[in-house]
DNA sequence: ATGCCTGCAAAGCTTTTGCAGATGC
DNA sequence: GCATCTGCAAAAGCTTTGCAGGCAT
């Protein structure tokens, strides 16, 4: 049994081809990936895996809490795996690029706020955007 | 001339009678009204607009920085009056009601994040998701 | 009169679903 | 063998766009 197989038994989950195959995507390459993206990897491993599965597979990876997906926008949604270390994220309006972050302070500060107005925090969402910031120095 | 006339003057658009009614129903209704929440407040006050106007004029009123788009979740995108007062959201996941806050501490701690990444901070979303506290006093 | 604006319908994009066959246990 | 799972195609949900006519200036 290889490594990942676990995770899916754990989850009740039949081991399939699909769902180890996008689970060893999920590991292997970029976080954050929208389903195409996902659905293309495996068209090049030359994997006979429909779009429809893959967001049915991601949708349960989620509910077994292996994945977390984000809307960081409009358009598609994105998925990373829940490596147990959560964070924020940062997103570059210039070239995309993601950043992910974690800071303590804030994670209390939401957790007061929601306390204060009469509530209990169960989730949130952070997202900054960003651009890379301009040197003002070298001029020439 | 009306109130509101002269926002859509300044930014460049024409004073219609579809832009007039939105603009007036995000001044009167709740916060937070998706397109079609409005495109049936319009329906329901016996206006001929289409569905299209109203998403092309809240965009424009977008761009124009009289509103303010969110996409709290997936499904539709909500828009509310920008009122020149920056503020953050709660989302109750049992009512989903929404409560509008503002922390500057947290807001302080957003543009250092960004800053320690050499970054320059253009704008956030923060989302908190929250429940009603259970009251564990009163078990009768 | 002109160019911007609008309604309608059609298309677009992302995601979900129904169904018949395939697969894991 | 049986339930779960999958691919395909169709549908659904939200939003955008093309076009021919309408309206503000």
């Amino acid at each position: 049994m290889k490594r990942g197989d676990k995770e899916l038994k754990k989850a009740g989950l039949k081991v399939t081809l699909p769902r180890v195959k996008i689970l060893h995507i999920l590991e292997q390459s970029e976080l954050h990936m929208t389903a195409e993206d996902i659905y293309l990897k495996l068209i090049d491993a030359e994997e006979d895996v429909g779009i429809a599965t893959v967001y049915r597979v991601l949708a349960q990876f989620e509910s077994a809490r292996l994945v977390n997906r984000h809307n960081f926008d409009s358009g598609p949604a994105v998925y990373e795996l829940d490596r147990g270390d959560h964070h924020d994220h940062m997103v570059c309006s210039e070239t995309g690029k993601v950043i992910e972050f974690h800071d303590s302070e804030i994670e209390k500060l939401q957790k007061k706020i929601a306390e204060k107005h009469g509530y209990e925090l169960i989730d949130h969402s952070l997202v900054l955007f960003v651009r890379e910031r301009k040197k003002l120095t070298n001029l020439s």
